[in-house]
RNA sequence: GGGAUCUUAGCUCAGCUGGGAGAGCAUCUGCCUUACAAGCAGAGGGUCAUAGGUUCGAGCCCUAUAGGUCCCACCA
């Protein structure tokens, strides 16, 4: 389980994402695998850090009165108070998980692992402290990762400055900048080598304005000499790309601005201000000095904090790093041979995209909340040493005082290990053993470079093999006019209110149905309405079953008492476990649950139920027949309650400890397996048959307005022993599911009006009497329609197998099915026509 | 700047390896039929964004175009 932040409240994010891995790990676990599904939560340094911080000033408390020791004490009395709130809410959803095994990253065993890996990182070269720019948050006070790091698009300006040429009065170079309170830290103005224009400039020195500072003006291949005037002002403390330039010119890292974004002493006289009040100051400045060319609107890009929507800070921090470049590859490889598979698969696209183009990645924080970096630095000598625990002296001069690094770790760092640290890892654990390497990861889509990479990375380097071998992920649950939830648009629904009005089961149906993996989905009520009503639909039809077979004990029937309505829905429900199994495997759940809901609506509650009925009702004249429907009932409706229970947990429980007493609980009941000896394909193919002659008959009724209470008798026609056989044994089922009054089953015409109304399907025809009810013109000119409709058919089925290239091309199975369809409208084409003529020799002897 | 993705019925979306277009909701008609009116029985509604191409055959594969969404990116 992807461990949810402390601070976290449920959220449709984590509803669906629980609902997809609860549904996985029921099916597993029904299917007989000890199937782990491991919960816990993540410490979320800033985000925790944030909200105590924002609890203690309600108190009038300030973090740094408390020092570093009593805030980690309210760190730790906030997590003890809410920390487990998001859990209490994932049971709510139904979500199974091992909760016995609850971990949080801070806990002793995964801070071990934390800090095994970070020793061992270092000692292996692949984290080093360094001096960089790095991504500084003014509000958090403190360094975040790119990953962190939003970037959008903002309307600015560009600037443009005239920095005077020193020695040649009235001579500029006009620089460009977007920044212009970063001018303070310039070391050089920088031009491309090639550039014409300035080419007599390079190596001479220019006048900062408003300092006394000179500074060069240099030539890199970096500057575009079509962008902007061709001159860039360099600052490396304040820009990734200047820092660049600047290590290769050996340029001075004048810093600016201080952590909390106000301006430092180098700012002169604007020394004091916030960056944008300075900016302000210093273009009126400048525009009074002359030295402002002119302001052209610019929209650019500006990163901002991805937590609280602050504009980052580049600026130049001692940092603890991780170098990715040689880390990465097996993590790229792994997913390249196909050791990882990340559904759907465009996913991998976007994963190499990010491990194609990987930065270093910066692991320190300046929090309190988190992990210790575990460097220790000797108070005499500075030397510094990397060790799991505090060195009892200086290696170096063996001084006894040394001081642990202030920094904490990126919350993502304990996050990464998870799949092997609550194993029990770095110890030798017979869970680990058994358990690692997992198989499936379920998340969402935006933190495969947060998490998923990381992960990945981290169980090939640390476990030498990878942590999972499926990646499934889901989209975002989006509001009805498609926008993000979220907090400041006030947009979001409360998974806990959906499941108050509707209950969990509804809810979690919502989630899966209709949704491609990957994919958003807009969350709409009348959707958990649907699948609410599908939940009531279950559980009526139960009720009925339950309701009838009372205290009847039902043994397994004969199978000559099994009549071919009662194979046909033993045969369907036994396909629908083959199907659904392939479309779990394939992790196609909301494909895997359309059909069980089909299932269940259509085929059982709207035809199996309606055929036994009858049965069930006249159990004096046959008890045989009554308890094979009952026991047919029973049997598909558990194997139905058993295939549908990873999506709705409770209800599906609920019903089948009622109907199975002697069973303890759904959760470990068998998955339901295809087996031949229930396939009765024949009896499928055939109750098929006699549906679509009921739908026809009920068709044809409503279409000729024919009122209930006109109880006709309709009789079947057919040459068809099997299909007389079938209709005559179940005469007075097929006249209830019709509407007729009556059945009447003959193998010819004899004593059939010629203008009944008919319907044909293939190998039978229906007629029904109505004649003082029905405008034979409208039923003959329904006949021609549909005379038409077969024309059109037979025309495209000819037109094919008249194709020489359809035929010798096409699979020699789809040919003989054209020749089928091909046939079977030949026929239906006759007795439509047959038909026809009847009608007009009536009309004509009238 | 690079990349991904979407465009299918009035709305929201499915459509697995190419082989006669589906669901839910909405609309219309008729039903309080003893599990269910949160229901039952029927009906209407789609040149699958556009233009080409591959193929016996394209919603599905290829190319281009238009529009939408998202991600990544150090152009000052």
């Amino acid at each position: 389980m992807p461990p949810p932040n402390i601070t976290g409240q449920l959220h449709m994010g984590h509803a669906l994402d629980n609902t997809m891995q609860d549904i996985l790990i029921r099916y597993k676990r029904m299917q007989g695998y000890n199937a782990l599904w491991q919960p816990g939560t993540d410490h979320a340094a800033i985000a925790t850090e944030v909200k105590v911080i924002e609890a203690l000033k309600e108190q009038g408390i300030d973090k740094d009165d408390l020092g570093r020791e009593g805030f980690l004490e309210k760190c730790w009395e906030w997590r003890r108070e809410y920390g487990g709130r998001i859990l209490k809410q994932l049971k709510k959803m139904g979500s199974s998980a091992d909760w016995e095994r609850e971990r949080f990253t801070m806990d002793e065993g995964c801070s071990d692992a934390v800090l095994e890996v970070f020793v061992k990182l270092y000692e292996e070269g692949f984290i080093y402290k360094g001096s960089r720019i790095v991504n500084w948050c003014p509000v958090c006070q403190t360094s975040i990762s790119d990953a962190e790091v939003e970037h959008e698009e903002q309307d600015g300006f560009f600037w443009h400055i005239n920095y005077p040429v020193a020695g040649e009065e009235g001579r500029f170079v006009e620089i460009a900048t977007t920044r212009p309170e970063t001018m303070f830290g310039d070391t050089a103005v920088a031009v491309n080598p090639d550039d014409e224009r300035y080419r007599d400039l390079i190596g001479k020195v220019l006048k900062l304005p408003f300092t006394d500072r000179e500074i060069p003006v240099i030539a890199d291949a970096y500057v575009d000499p079509e962008f902007g005037t061709g001159c860039v002002k360099i600052t490396p403390a304040h820009d990734p790309n200047d820092f660049e330039v600047g290590k290769r010119h050996g340029l001075a890292e004048v810093v600016v601005i201080n952590d909390d974004a106000t301006m430092n002493a180098n700012a002169g006289r604007f020394a004091g201000m916030e960056r944008y009040e300075c900016r302000r100051a210093l273009v009126a400045a400048l525009e009074e000095a002359g030295l402002l060319v002119k302001v052209v609107p610019h929209s650019h890009n500006v990163g901002t904090h991805d937590r609280c929507g602050t504009t980052v800070e580049p600026m130049v921090k001692q940092q603890w790093f991780v170098k990715m470049d040689e880390l990465i590859r097996p993590a790229v490889e792994g997913v390249k041979n196909g050791e990882i598979r990340l559904l759907p698969r465009r996913m991998e696209k976007t994963y190499f995209n990010w491990t194609d183009h990987i930065r270093d990645w910066c692991i320190s924080r300046q929090l309190w909340w988190g992990h210790r970096i575990p460097a220790y630095y000797c108070e005499a000598c500075g030397e510094m040493t990397v060790a799991k625990s505090k060195p009892g002296q200086c290696p170096k001069c063996g001084h006894v005082h040394l001081k642990q690094d202030e920094d904490t770790l990126d919350t993502w760092f304990s996050s990464a290990l998870w799949p092997f640290s609550t194993l029990g890892w770095p110890k030798d654990t017979e869970d680990l053993d058994y358990f690692y390497p997992n198989d499936v990861l379920v998340t969402g889509y935006d933190i495969i470079f947060f998490w998923v990479i990381r992960m990945i990375f981290s169980g090939y380097h640390q476990m030498g093999r990878a942590p999972f071998h499926t990646v499934l992920f889901h989209g975002l649950i989006r509001d009805s006019q498609g926008r993000k939830m979220s907090k400041s648009l006030g947009n979001g629904i409360d998974p806990l209110d959906v499941i108050d009005k509707y209950g969990a089961d509804a809810l979690r149906l919502t989630l899966v149905t209709g949704n491609a993996p990957g994919n958003d989905m807009r969350f709409y009520w009348e959707r958990v309405e649907a699948s609410r009503n599908f939940a009531n639909k279950v559980w009526n039809a139960s009720r009925f079953i339950l309701m009838n077979i009372g205290d009847t004990v039902l043994s397994v029937p004969a199978k000559e008492d099994l009549l071919a309505e009662d194979r046909w829905i033993l045969s369907k429900v036994n396909g629908l476990a083959k199907e659904m199994t392939e479309n779990m495997d394939k992790f196609e759940l909301g494909i895997a649950v359309q059909k069980v809901y089909d299932f269940i609506w259509d085929e059982f509650c709207d035809w199996y139920i309606e055929m036994a009925k009858r049965r069930i009702y006249h159990r004096e004249t046959d008890a045989v027949s009554a308890d094979t429907a009952l026991w047919t009932l029973k049997e598909t409706l558990s194997q139905a309650l058993k295939m549908l229970h990873p999506f709705m947990p409770f209800i599906t429980e609920e019903i089948f400890c009622t109907l199975c007493p002697q069973e303890e609980t759904i959760m470990l009941s068998e998955w339901p397996v295809y087996c031949a000896e229930r396939d009765f394909s024949a009896e499928e193919a055939m109750v098929e048959r006699c549906k679509e002659l009921v739908k026809g008959v009920r068709n044809r009724r409503s279409e000729m307005d024919v009122p209930p209470s006109k109880k006709a008798a309709v009789m079947i026609v057919s040459e068809n022993e099997e299909v007389r056989g079938i209709f005559e044994s179940q005469k007075e089922m097929y006249a209830g599911l019709m509407g007729a009054g009556s059945v009447l089953v003959q193998a010819d015409k004899a004593g059939i009006a010629d203008d009944a109304v008919s319907v044909v399907i293939p190998d039978a025809v229906v007629y029904i009497p109505l004649e003082e009810l029905v405008d034979s013109a409208k039923e003959k000119e329904r006949l021609q329609k549909e005379a038409e409709r077969l024309n059109k058919e037979l025309a495209r089925s000819r037109g094919m197998l008249g194709n020489e290239r359809f035929l010798s091309k096409a699979p020699e199975a789809k040919v003989q099915e054209e020749k089928d369809k091909l046939a079977k409208y030949e026929q239906m084409m006759e007795q439509v026509q047959a038909q026809l003529r009847g009608m007009e020799q009536g009309a004509g002897s009238m």
